[in-house]
DNA sequence: CTAATATAGTTTCATATGTAACTAATATAA
DNA sequence: TTATATTAGTTACATATGAAACTATATTAG
């Protein structure tokens, strides 16, 4: 009979940390495509412009915590922004280690024209579900999250 | 009124590329945590071992297809495991130019230990999902996965 | 106040990764 | 055959990434 409570053996395509990996690497890499061919944006780089885009002047360490990227990467993605013309730092007057991030007018408009296009790339990826399925998907992903990270901030 | 069919805000925090990115680095940290520090591999070199514990006696660019890995990767992948003395390599009798790929005893015994640590990690992981939740979460991501890369083998 | 500690952000260094070039073997076409 | 094109796998190079060291400022303890 077979094994109903605990599995023992390991089929890699039905291993779940591996499935997430293939999946959003598949996921990414396109999007990641879309952004550089049209942009020339690295993925951490849009997401450090999709987070000023919805909070303006707010400092790099709350990038950080908000997109789940270490210092180093929002250190890195913020000055290549910069030398872009995308983003604008000035120094916090209440703290003089940390810098106010803001888009700059440049940045705005690419602000304004990805925000359709990544909607749209997300559609496009889950038009196959129904909306019930979709917030399905959801609620299960965010278990998964809490799970794996339980002391994750709950945004 | 709200608009429903379709969003022209983004939220990071709830764009799908976004969350299946941090939830499977979240995951695959965690497990690369877990093989490094218990057996000195590589996440790339476990997914080899993995697909070698299945299937005894395959080719690199096998090794490659089933894992979603590119060739390099499988390449430096085994050849770190060669060296560390996990797999044997000998040539194919019926084309020089592959290799047929086994485990070693060494290698065997290693996955033997393996398995049920990562079977262990990914119940963890799951545990506060029901059964009908686990179905229903692979039913879903094997439809996103089927729309992000349509000419996917069917495995 | 001064000394010690902590924090924000950058730079450095070693390693990982992807792309393209390459080598060796096989398959195809004439 | 012999020339051409493919395929399996490796190597080389350029870039990306993460950990740790570092700089500058701010905070805390005495």
């Amino acid at each position: 009979m077979p094994e109903r409570s605990s599995k023992t053996k390991l089929r890699l395509r039905e291993f779940l940390p591996y499935r997430l990996s293939v999946l959003s690497n598949t996921v990414s890499g396109k999007i990641a495509d879309l952004y550089d061919r049209e942009f020339g944006l690295s993925v951490w780089q849009w997401r450090v412009m999709a987070v000023l885009g919805e909070n303006a002047g707010i400092t790099a360490t709350e990038i950080g915590q908000v997109t789940a990227m270490d210092k180093v990467a929002v250190s890195r993605a913020v000055s290549g922004l910069i030398d872009s013309g995308h983003v604008s730092r000035k120094p916090s007057p209440a703290d003089g280690r940390r810098s106010i991030l803001s888009l700059t007018t440049k940045g705005k408009g690419v602000y304004d024209k990805i925000v359709p296009i990544a909607l749209g790339a997300e559609r496009d990826l889950v038009e196959t579900l129904s909306e019930p399925e979709r917030e399905q998907l959801a609620r299960l992903m965010e278990k998964l999250a809490r799970t794996a990270e339980p002391d994750r901030p709950l945004w």
